[in-house]
RNA sequence: GCGAGUGUGGUGGAAUUGGUAUACACAUCAGACUUAAAAUCUGACGGCUUAACGGCCAUGCGGGUUCAAGUCCCGCCAUUCGCACCA
């Protein structure tokens, strides 16, 4: 056995090994349970931050123990290589996106090969490549004629920066998420893909995620924003309907006024002849997102000299525009109660506007309408009929009398908006609809897609390319033969990675987006990936894979059963980052320590969910456990071939380690398959090697060397598998460790004659006691008492109570 | 403001179902080996106290439940993340 340790060899050695066998690559086998194991794919930005490594790390750890497990387990690996960087880049170098993008990968195809991920990479995909994006762009027109995409003129969030439209999801504090600039409002046509269709589903589903990050599913929760209201309607001068949404129709009868949004049409309408309020429209509406700091913006308004019905006492209330209230949420008006809304209640005081108190607190909670408005629900009052009534009862009733009336109905209202799939980027799939005068938007036919992105382009850094290439926009309607025009949109980059995970499943068919192979490999089991995904991109995935089944391409209902979300990795307490400059480069660690040292540091020096606190000190460390343990093997290896074990031989004192040997197995299994706690399960691998130093070295102490070492090995290769499979063959297997079954626990290594039984007197630690295991509770609790230093503490005082818990403690409860 | 999480030695962290707080590692210090250094090995390592055995205190703060609380309950404080005028 070679010594010392040198991982640059033997990584070398395994790599080749798993290269040459192609190792990782897996098919359909329906002998074997399937495990779909998957860390998010990268942007392929030019090379690896320690972010990727941990997350590789994390995933190629289960994917591996899920191998010893005996599962046929796929872990697959690609591209998510459309995205405005490399449009950057093309500007900046000179370089055209594709060739920008193509070098990247293989640079960082490499990386990850020598960090020993067993990917199978015969099923690499790169989303920029047409043979993928075809079945995206085929699927956008099923969407389209089942009427699950549309176009429409909207106001959207622009970014002047990058020349783009944003996802309200892109919109950071009123910023570009990408490049941090003010975001700005313009209205132009844009493709949506219905998601609010599948809103209750998405909501509904959630709670079938049960091995998702309850963190996790709390966001899409409220991301999704289901409220119950009623859509009721106050009657304007002309007899037309105002209609307004409401969660409190209990409140009702405090309406003192109505609002209406900047862009409702009745505020257009009113401002036609009245010059101060369109003058007033523009002034609020010009306000950037990111100037107007949103949560503390002033609330502003002006009457429209309109006034509307009130639907149950046919009261005339005025019409006000107001700048908080949102066009794109309900009806686009509110019905304002400033005795019981906050916003309403800061509103009215400002314009002086009646306040009326129509809830009193139903228990002991304070109610001043001078100061604030009282938000809590209670019992009706100056509600006439409903006097008395409480929210459930005042909702229902209320709600019956205007359904009953025609005047309103029960409503459902979600906040989660349809997704804008639109970009006006260069760098992305092509949309395929050709926009015909005569016939409108129509989708490409099957047998003419993909469209086709041009890569030989040249970039000036303003807008898209693509809308300066009559070649690529110029060309006939697919319906009618007329000159139509392609659009030059590309689509959002969510939509390449809402569906990749499905197109792993069978990565190289020409012929169907999906087929059953893809159907057998999903849902994924294991997703491992950031939380900053938790709400964009599982939930388009989320949809996506609805989408899908309701087209007859998957069978199951969610894409991704298990999901681990794993913490960020920072440095002197900061997220490292190329802009903060504290950066540590993945790849000359590898070259100074080898793969499997980083691997080992980056899961052993905090649990997956948490942030990891880099240590260059602690990367030290991991590579001396390894040297450590090369040694431990390299001398018990050249000692000769280890004795068959004879447990009926050991001593003691060796028995307690073969014990430990097995209490780790059983641990460990635990920490890897449940608890995905891998600092833990290192640590006590840790352990159980301090613990196999002090082992005698006879025959019977030999022997057992070789059954730990051999355990140590296998538990060991998940996390660092180039130095196990080395081992694995120096400790003189023939078989290589990687198709290995995880060890078994030998139960009869478990018993025990004695345990040491803690002695507590009023619950505090007196006495530790070494008591045989069969021991019954009147022996423990006698023995207990003889501890000198139990006596000295009950000397004096009379005994009321002796807890005895098995196995673990006795405590004795005196007093004087 | 709303929601979720976190708070344990000098540091990263462990304690899984209420039952030995501080596992494992890093750093530091001491010793061995060495002409010397590095590497390696051995040992010490929460605070106060004691000659020693031992004792007292300590898991952000203040209460509570319990024979027993880092863990459960109530109220604060700090901090991180997400959402943020959603009627």
């Amino acid at each position: 056995m070679d010594q010392p340790y040198n991982p640059q060899i033997l990584e070398k050695a395994a790599q080749d090994h798993w290269l040459a066998n192609n190792s990782f690559a897996v098919q359909q086998d329906d002998a074997r349970e399937k495990f779909y194991c998957l860390a998010m794919f990268p942007y392929p930005s030019g090379q690896l931050h320690m972010g990727h490594v941990r997350n590789y790390t994390i995933a190629d750890v289960i994917a591996r123990y899920q191998r010893m497990q005996g599962k046929n387990v796929l872990q697959p690996m690609g591209w998510d290589a459309f995205g405005l960087p490399a449009e950057n880049a093309a500007i900046k170098h000179q370089v055209p996106p594709a060739q920008w993008t193509a070098q990247n990968i293989n640079y960082m195809r490499e990386q990850l090969q020598r960090l020993g991920f067993a990917y199978d990479w015969d099923r690499e995909l790169a989303t920029c490549d047409p043979s993928y994006y075809r079945w995206e762009q085929w699927f956008f027109t099923r969407l389209f004629e089942k009427g699950l995409a549309y176009k429409k003129k909207a106001e959207v969030n622009w970014c002047e920066t990058d020349q783009t439209v944003l996802a309200n999801e892109q919109v950071v504090d009123g910023c570009c998420w990408r490049c941090d600039n003010p975001v700005e409002r313009r209205e132009i046509d844009q493709w949506f893909i219905k998601i609010t269709d599948y809103a209750q589903a998405l909501l509904d589903d959630l709670d079938t995620l049960d091995q998702w990050p309850e963190q996790v599913r709390t966001m899409q929760r409220n991301w999704i924003g289901r409220s119950e209201g009623v859509d009721l309607d106050f009657t304007l001068a002309d007899g037309s309907a105002l209609s307004v949404y409401t969660t409190r129709p209990d409140t009702l009868m405090g309406v003192t006024y109505v609002a209406v949004a900047l862009q409702h049409p009745l505020a257009r309408a009113a401002a036609q002849d009245n010059p101060a309020l369109a003058a007033f429209i523009e002034s609020q509406g010009n306000i950037k997102v990111a100037e107007a700091d949103m949560a503390t913006m002033e609330k502003l308004g002006m009457a429209t000299g309109m006034t509307a019905t009130h639907p149950l006492t046919g009261q005339q209330v005025p019409v006000w525009v107001a700048n908080f209230v949102l066009m794109s949420y309900g009806s686009g008006a509110v019905m304002s109660v400033p005795g019981h809304d906050q916003r309403d209640w800061e509103f009215a005081t400002r314009y002086q506007l009646p306040i009326v108190q129509v809830i009193a607190p139903a228990g002991d909670e304070t109610c001043d309408l001078n100061q604030a408005a009282f938000t809590d629900k209670g019992l009706l009052v100056n509600s006439g009929e409903f006097d008395g009534l409480n929210f459930q009862q005042a909702f229902a009733t209320i709600a019956d009398r205007l359904e009953s009336e025609g005047k309103g109905k029960r409503t459902v209202n979600f906040r989660l908006r349809d997704w804008g799939v639109s970009r006006q980027r260069y760098w992305g799939a092509p949309i395929p609809i050709i926009n015909c005068n005569s016939c409108g938007a129509v989708p490409v036919p099957a047998a003419d897609l993909p469209v086709v992105l041009p890569t030989d382009v040249a970039f000036e850094g303003v807008g898209s390319p693509l809308k300066k290439m009559p070649e690529f926009f110029e060309t006939t309607c697919p319906s009618c033969n007329q000159p139509a025009t392609r659009e030059t949109d590309t689509f959002d980059t969510f939509m390449e990675s809402s569906w990749y995970y499905a197109r792993y499943g069978c990565a190289s068919n020409d012929y169907a987006m999906l087929d059953s192979e893809a159907d057998y490999w999903t849902p994924v089991d294991q997703y491992v990936g950031g939380i900053e995904h938790a709400i964009l991109h599982l939930l388009y995935s989320r949809f996506f894979h609805k989408l899908m089944r309701d087209e007859g391409l998957v069978s199951s209902d969610e894409p991704f059963i298990r999901l681990l979300t794993q913490g960020m990795v920072l440095k002197d307490g900061a997220k490292m980052s190329k802009s903060k400059g504290n950066t540590v480069d993945p790849q000359s660690l590898i070259d100074r320590y080898g793969a499997d040292t980083v691997r080992l540091f980056s899961m052993f020096a905090a649990p997956p969910e948490q942030s990891l606190e880099w240590s260059d000190s602690g990367v030290e460390g991991a590579n001396r456990f390894l040297k450590r343990l090369w040694k431990m093997a390299a001398q018990h290896v050249a000692a000769g071939p280890a004795p068959t074990l004879v447990v009926a031989a050991l001593s003691d004192a060796q028995k307690n380690i073969r014990r430990k040997v097995h209490e780790t197995i059983a641990k460990v299994g635990d920490d890897y398959g449940r608890r995905q706690t891998f600092n833990t399960a290192i640590a006590a691998i840790m352990e159980l090697c301090n613990e196999l130093g002090k082992l005698e070295n006879d025959e019977p102490g030999r022997a057992l060397m070789d059954e730990a070492l051999h355990a140590i090995v296998l538990m060991l290769n998940p996390i660092v598998p180039h130095t196990c499979h080395a081992l694995w063959v120096n400790l003189g297997e023939q078989s290589e460790i990687l198709n290995a079954p995880w060890p078994t626990v030998d139960d009869t290594a478990l018993s025990r004659d004695s345990i040491e039984i803690v002695v507590q007197v009023n619950g505090k630690v007196r006495a530790r006691m070494e008591v045989p295991t069969a021991a019954d509770k009147q022996t423990i609790e006698a023995l207990a008492r003889d501890q000198p230093n139990v006596s000295r503490f009950l000397e004096g005082l009379s005994v009321r109570k002796v807890i005895v818990v098995p196995g673990k403690l006795v405590n004795i409860v005196a007093t004087s």
